[in-house]
RNA sequence: GCCGAUGUGGCGAAAUGGCAGACGCAAGGGACUUAAAAUCCCUUUCUGCGAAAGCGGAGUGUGGGUUCGAGUCCCACCAUCGGCACCA
């Protein structure tokens, strides 16, 4: 298959050497305030990566999508002379690395490291223009020391409802401090998977298998470290307004925190009137419809109640099988639905009937109140469930077409409904919230999907958390103490039972005699939430972001990587900007002003690249054989960044080609491996056409790069070229200007090229020394004026002649044009004009009636 | 089921409501060469008439609509992909 085509251009020679030039320069050093040379007026741009999780498998080329894109605008808003933020570092902590260690033996600080290498080096072997300064790796003590530090932040904060805002705990007047902690201690129903030896958070965790390995987790209750995120549940669904983000990814963030507006009702139990149930509603329009209600099977108040001893055991062994169901079995909504009668009864406030009380797992305790009304006319679930155990059904809702039950719209007349008969369901459920008010019985209530966020893992490769423990209570570590180190283990390999790897560092686990640490260890989500602010200041042992480099660089412009990260990474890392953003820290409430989801390259054979398809492409090969202009410059040209589309080495080939035809436009060979520039490049004045063409080239390249739209601006570059090339005198100012152009995509070559322009020519060296540090050229909108233009001439809509006219033809010439113009005539005869509609500079459309 | 995205030649794709298919790949033909590679030139949506230049018709997932004019705007539907899914 793979064959070694004949050199176009001595990519092998000149890319590495220019690579070595510009990290040996720092060319692509952005320069913080205070620092030597930093130019205040300079308009700032922070152009981010996803930075990658190095895996043992090496770069992919789907990551070179997004680096490559954001790669050219970074060069391109340099050349414009802006002060440009583009740094890489490395999301090293994580699962992968930990199942891979326990695997082959091999630490994971040891495979890691190999890893971050051999991924550096892949980078760097694009040309990328990152600032290597500010690299930064999530398991470095310099850096999550600091990961350490925000946790502790949160730990010592609370919502306070009253401000809506994040605040130190120290302003919380109340009792029970450690309840209200965004970072607390939870003993509740978790995500356990047996096979990886942790808990996992719901996100992690894909029809009830885990993300990473797809093995089989069970619901078990455990003494969990959570983080407050639905505090902020509001404010991150309302800033989703603020920000530039693709509508669809928006959406996911939406659906995830699930905001629902509803009213919570209390329900007395009938013989303990002191007894109450809550439930949570969004249509109390159809209170009178409820004719059961429905208990979660966790829902606390089945240990406080008495029941018969037949109904106790019926009830037990119901808790019993749900326990046993995995996520999945339990969500799966093609079962049929299961429950047992409690027996008891309550009084619906409203009219105080007596309704009886079931428990079935198809209510969730994790979501409003973990009890519901049942109002079987009006919905699915409670229909079914109905259905099925031959419970009452009661329709309240009247629609004009007298549709079939269940039905849950909301266009009707609400009928049976002593109170509301008449209205519509939502004036019914206004007046129905305000009675409840008014009476005691309940009140408007919102509602969220959005849980907290499972904060603890059960391993060994990740943040250890600063927290002590002794009798029985925690207490954070000082500040002075961080970084916490995790210990040196040999064995790092999960217990098998509940209990973290690092209880096995008898050592490290005693902080002193009476004094325990924290076993677990923070998620991979982690150093992730926040590596966007320490590429700001990396280097700041004093804080973890300086207070005027904050001011300058505020938040990421652009923030380029794949939908995977769309409720995950995206929603934890606005929730940390935020608590940070309240606490003072951070001058902006978002941390990604724009963000763009670049699309998946598939196999050739259109299938997603893995490694069982043996459809994956090797990056490496590809530079080896194409370079990695040709590599950075076919995966743009493919179509439009956020598309998928399939792999095709023969496009590479194409567009390999296209450079050559560059390189063979600039230089001649004399002799073997001897180059020097084409004698047809001569300093000379371009005529009108040539002009008209470099601006509109200049324009359309501009332009797209700002729009994204990286693949028609190739298409540009490839026109401009292929109007050159035949040209026996081809003016410099063309040649340059290429150059200038082509430098964001092709970097090694624009910058070889460049080198022997600059030694033949004074008037290039002025622009700049290197095509990457010179100057992004202009164009002239007066320049782009065409003398005369081209008119289509339609007959009823239909083209039947072209006229070139001039431009500055009016309505009047162009008519007079076409109703002269002899192929028309036949036309003309035919019929009447109607009418004659004329879009100036384009086209005239005759309307004939025959 | 709900939400979102996409649908244009053999393929990747391009088109502020105004010449559909730019640019590239693949394919075919030609030049150069002893030959090949590389390079350069030409053809290439489908289709009817024509020896040819040329002349005509259809065409952007399907069906409607708005408009002088629709790939583009509106409505309905179909297909593919992605996400969510007993959230009361």
């Amino acid at each position: 298959m793979s064959h070694l085509p004949t050199k176009h251009y001595p990519f092998r020679e000149f890319e590495p050497r220019w690579q070595k030039q510009w990290l040996h320069s720092a060319a692509f050093h952005a320069l913080n305030p205070g620092e030597r040379g930093f130019d205040p007026q300079k308009k700032k741009r922070y152009i981010l990566d996803m930075f990658p999780y190095p895996s043992g498998d090496g770069l992919h080329v789907g990551h070179l999508v997004g680096y490559t894109a954001t790669d050219i605008l970074a060069r391109y808003y340099r050349l414009c002379g802006e002060n440009v933020l583009h740094p890489m570092g490395w999301d090293a902590f994580g699962l992968p690395a930990e199942q891979y260690a326990i695997k082959t033996g091999e630490h994971p600080r040891v495979t890691t490291e190999k890893n971050i290498a051999r991924f550096r080096k892949q980078l760097q072997s694009l040309g990328f223009s990152y600032d290597w300064e500010r690299e930064i790796n999530t398991t470095d003590p310099s850096y999550f020391r600091w990961t350490q530090w925000i946790f502790l932040q949160l730990y010592h904060a609370w919502y306070n409802p009253q401000t809506e805002k994040v605040e130190p705990i120290s302003t919380y007047q109340g009792e029970d401090v450690d309840s209200l902690r965004l970072a607390y201690i939870a003993h509740t129903p978790v995500n356990w998977c047996p096979a990886l030896g942790t808990v996992l958070a719901n996100e992690e965790v894909i029809e009830g298998k885990s993300e990473v390995g797809g093995f089989a987790v069970e619901r078990r209750p455990m003494r969990q470290w959570m983080l407050r995120i639905t505090a902020l549940a509001q404010r991150l669904l309302h800033d989703l307004e603020k920000v530039h983000w693709p509508e669809s990814i928006k959406q996911l963030q939406r659906h995830w925190i699930g905001r629902s507006e509803g009213a919570e009702v209390i329900f007395t139990l009938r013989n303990h009137p002191e007894k109450t149930i809550v439930v949570y509603t969004t249509r109390v329009d159809t209170l009178y419809g409820a004719t059961y209600l429905v208990l979660a099977p966790e829902h606390p108040l089945l240990d406080e109640i008495e029941l018969s001893s037949t109904t106790r055991e019926a009830l037990t062994a119901y808790q019993k099988s749900c326990n046993a169901k995995s996520d999945l079995e339990r969500t799966d909504l093609a079962k049929t639905k299961t429950g047992v009668p409690l027996e008891l009864q309550c009084i619906n406030p409203i009219n105080g009937e007596a309704l009886p009380i079931w428990v079935a797992d198809y209510v969730l305790m994790g979501y409003g109140t973990g009890a519901l009304m049942a109002v079987p006319a009006h919905d699915e679930r409670d229909y079914q469930f109905a259905q099925q155990f031959h419970l009452p059904i009661r329709p309240v809702i009247q629609t004009a077409l007298n549709s079939s039950l269940p039905f849950s719209g909301v266009d009707g007349e609400i009928i049976n409904s002593p109170l509301i008969n008449g209205l519509t369901p939502p004036e019914a459920s206004k007046k129905i919230i305000h009675w409840l008010q008014e009476h005691g019985h309940g009140r408007k209530s919102i509602q969220y999907k959005l849980r907290d966020w499972l904060f603890s893992r059960q391993r060994y490769w990740g943040e250890p958390f600063p927290i002590l423990w002794e009798n029985g209570k925690h207490r954070s570590l000082d500040e002075s103490e961080l970084p916490l180190e995790p210990p040196t283990m040999e064995d790092f390999r999960p217990t098998g039972n509940a209990e973290p790897p690092l209880a096995k560092a008898k050592e490290w686990v005693h902080y002193s005699e009476k004094v325990t640490r924290e076993l677990n260890t923070m998620p991979q989500w982690a150093g992730s939430c926040w590596y966007y602010l320490r590429y700001c200041d990396p280097h700041n042992s004093s804080s973890f972001l300086g207070k005027e480099v904050e001011s300058y660089w505020r938040n990421v412009d652009l923030y380029v990587g794949g939908t995977e990260h769309a409720v995950l990474h995206l929603l934890y890392a606005r929730f940390w900007h935020k608590a940070l953003f309240d606490l003072g820290y951070l001058t902006t409430e978002e941390p990604f002003q724009r963000l763009v989801n670049q699309g998946m390259i598939l196999g050739s054979d259109g299938q997603k690249m893995s490694k069982s398809r043996g459809n994956v492409i090797n990056p490496d090969e590809v530079i080896q054989e194409y370079g990695a202009d040709a590599l950075r410059m076919f995966e743009m040209f493919m179509g439009p960044l956020e598309h998928s589309k399939p792999w095709s080495m023969r496009g590479v080939e194409g567009i390999y080609r296209f450079l050559g035809r560059i390189w063979r436009l600039v230089l001649v060979e004399q002799g073997k491996g001897e180059f020097s520039i084409h004698s047809k490049i001569v300093d000379q004045s371009l005529t009108e056409s040539q002009t008209r063409l470099l601006h509109a080239t200049i324009k359309k390249v501009t332009q797209d790069i700002e729009s994204l739209s990286f693949n028609t601006a190739i298409s540009e570059l490839m026109i401009f070229v292929n109007a050159l090339i035949p040209l026996s005198h081809c003016p410099l100012e063309c040649i340059h200007v290429l150059l200038r152009l082509l430098s964001p995509f092709a970097p090694h070559l624009a910058e070889e090229l460049w080198s022997y322009l600059c030694n033949a020519f004074p008037v290039v060296k002025s622009l700049g020394t290197l095509a990457s540090n010179s100057s992004w050229p202009t164009w002239s909108e007066d320049q782009l004026l065409l003398k005369e233009v081209t008119y289509v001439i339609q007959i009823n809509g239909k083209i039947k002649a072209r006229l070139n006219l001039s431009a500055h033809a009016c309505e009047a010439d162009v008519q007079q044009a076409a109703l002269d113009h002899p192929s028309l005539q036949p036309y003309l005869t035919k019929g009447n004009i109607q009418k004659m509609i004329f879009v100036p500079g384009r086209l005239l459309n005759i309307l004939l009636m025959p």
